[in-house]
RNA sequence: GGAGAGAUGGCCGAGUGGUCGAAGGCGCUCCCCUGCUAAGGGAGUAUAGGCGCAAAACGCUUAUCGAGGGUUCGAAUCCCUCUCUCUCCGCCA
């Protein structure tokens, strides 16, 4: 959520700033609901400061034993009239608030320019491609041949987007999730986090998944529960752990010397993938389940985008210590997630698409889910302040073994397995046929 | 799922219709006193808004005692609904 100080203070800069990412403020709206609001705001405490000043006469004069009856009649009307401004205004306030829940955040001054993926700045490659003797196969051939993934099996459990792995590959994936976690609790200093995996409508408010993307989430309902009462628990499934990690601090007020705060969490995620029909729909690239190890950051707003930068080179270390080639983009204005105001997207490279696929997204959301969240800490003048929230895949899991099964393929079909997470496989070096296992 | 108890400021804890945004204590900040860490005295110490001011300081004002409704001129206090916490029982991993 945008400071509603500054759409009124400042009302062309914001404007001009959500155009550059295609959005179109309703600036006469806004602007009419808000005088609105000043007169009927201002009027309604005139009420209630009229009221209170004459309860406290008559609770004077009764003490007193002085007849209140002249003084009941003053107010005989105020209860209704006051009541009706009550209404007014808070009809008018949630048509603001409405709208401002629907405002994406402003993009950072360093952020390019450009309507979509194809305007994103490459900022840096590292690795090195690699060059195949044989005919590349993708992962859905490697893992289906190996007889390690079985898509069928888990489309007769519960429908297309949906896998099912088996054997060294389930255990791989295991390990991919425990290396990736060790590494950053140990390595980057991350506090390790089990958390939710249904949360609540105000936390998915709070990281901006509500209400403008309910139908790219799963809603659950208690089972017993009457078939057409929408939303019988008010719980919904995470689409990412970001929305469990960020909430911790939710209508909270931090104290200082705890900043920064770091958080990594190993969970599942669940998007429903609304609008995507006929994207990636082979393979375990775009999943309604998926793992993700999560990494989330609040800190101080001065050291919000040192803070990015350390993030997305944390990221970073788990593509380096796995030996997989990618790069990293710095998303145009045009590209960006909602809450974000700045954001790198890191990229691997995938041998049998033959070019580079997002495994990671880093971003800083500066104070635009604390707002929404109430999420503050005491500055060195004892002021309460907004905190600044970050968050970024440390990896995807699912797209991380998408990229060894194809960057460490044999010509025979068999996959080599990276040295780093041999220790997680009780020394296994490869995933081949034999034994199926 | 059944029975009961509870929810007040950073914390503890008073407060069952009126000058209560809320006693008292603890903690914290500042000052004073005291020649050393102790003790004592004084002042201050919630949050979010609105309006005024170019703005800060500030001034005026509103809301908030788990949440939402209701009764009333007036609600922390009375009534209703919900949420959460605790205890006992049941069930479960």
């Amino acid at each position: 959520m945008l400071d509603i100080q500054l759409l009124r203070t400042d009302p062309n800069y914001v404007i001009a700033r959500l155009n550059s990412r295609n959005y179109s403020f309703p600036v006469d709206q806004f602007n009419h609901l808000e005088t609105e609001r000043k007169k009927i705001q201002t009027y309604t405490q005139e009420l209630q400061a009229k009221r209170n000043a004459v309860s406290k006469q008559i609770g004077l004069a009764k003490s007193k034993g002085t007849d209140t009856t002249a003084i009941l009649a003053e107010v005989a009307n105020l209860g209704d009239e006051l009541k009706q401004s009550v209404i007014q205004l808070e009809q008018i306030q949630s048509k603001l608030q409405k709208i401002l829940l629907e405002v994406p955040n402003l993009p950072h001054d360093s952020v390019p320019h450009g309507n979509g993926e194809s305007d994103n700045l490459e900022i840096r490659r590292w690795g090195v491609i690699p060059s195949f003797e044989f005919e590349i196969r993708d992962h859905v051939s490697i893992g289906e041949g190996l007889k390690l993934l079985d898509f069928e099996a888990a489309t007769k459990l519960s429908g297309s987007r949906f896998s099912m792995m088996k054997g060294n590959l389930a255990r791989l994936h295991r390990a991919l999730a425990q290396f990736m976690l060790d590494t950053h609790i140990q390595e980057h200093g991350y506090t390790e986090t089990y958390t939710p995996y249904l949360v609540n409508h105000d936390s998915l408010y709070g990281t901006g998944q509500l209400p403008k993307f309910e139908e790219d989430l799963f809603a659950v309902k208690s089972g017993g529960s009457a078939n057409d009462e929408e939303h019988a628990s008010g719980l919904y499934l995470i689409p990412t752990a970001e929305v469990s990690l960020t909430n911790i601090v939710r209508d909270e007020i931090v104290a200082a010397h705890a900043l920064p705060l770091k958080f990594v969490a190993h969970t599942p995620c669940f998007r429903s993938e609304a609008g995507s029909y006929g994207r990636d729909t082979r393979g375990l690239i775009r999943q309604h389940q998926f793992d993700k190890v999560e990494l989330v950051h609040i800190v101080h707003p001065e050291t919000s985008y040192a803070a990015l930068e350390a993030l997305v080179g944390h990221a970073e270390t788990i593509l380096q210590k796995l030996k997989l080639a990618y790069r990293v983009v710095t998303l145009c204005t045009g590209d960006m997630g909602f809450s974000a105001a700045k954001t790198y997207d890191i990229e691997v490279w995938l041998p049998a698409q033959n070019t580079y696929r997002e495994i990671s997204s880093c971003s800083n959301c500066e104070s635009f889910q604390a707002r929404r969240m109430q999420a503050r800490f005491r500055n060195e003048s004892g002021k309460t302040t907004l905190l600044h929230t970050l968050n970024g895949s440390g990896l995807a899991v699912g797209r991380t073994l998408v990229a060894i099964l194809e960057n460490y393929q044999n010509a025979d079909g068999s996959v080599i397995i990276p040295e780093i997470l041999r220790p997680y496989m009780n020394g296994l070096d490869q995933l081949c046929t034999a034994g199926g296992q």
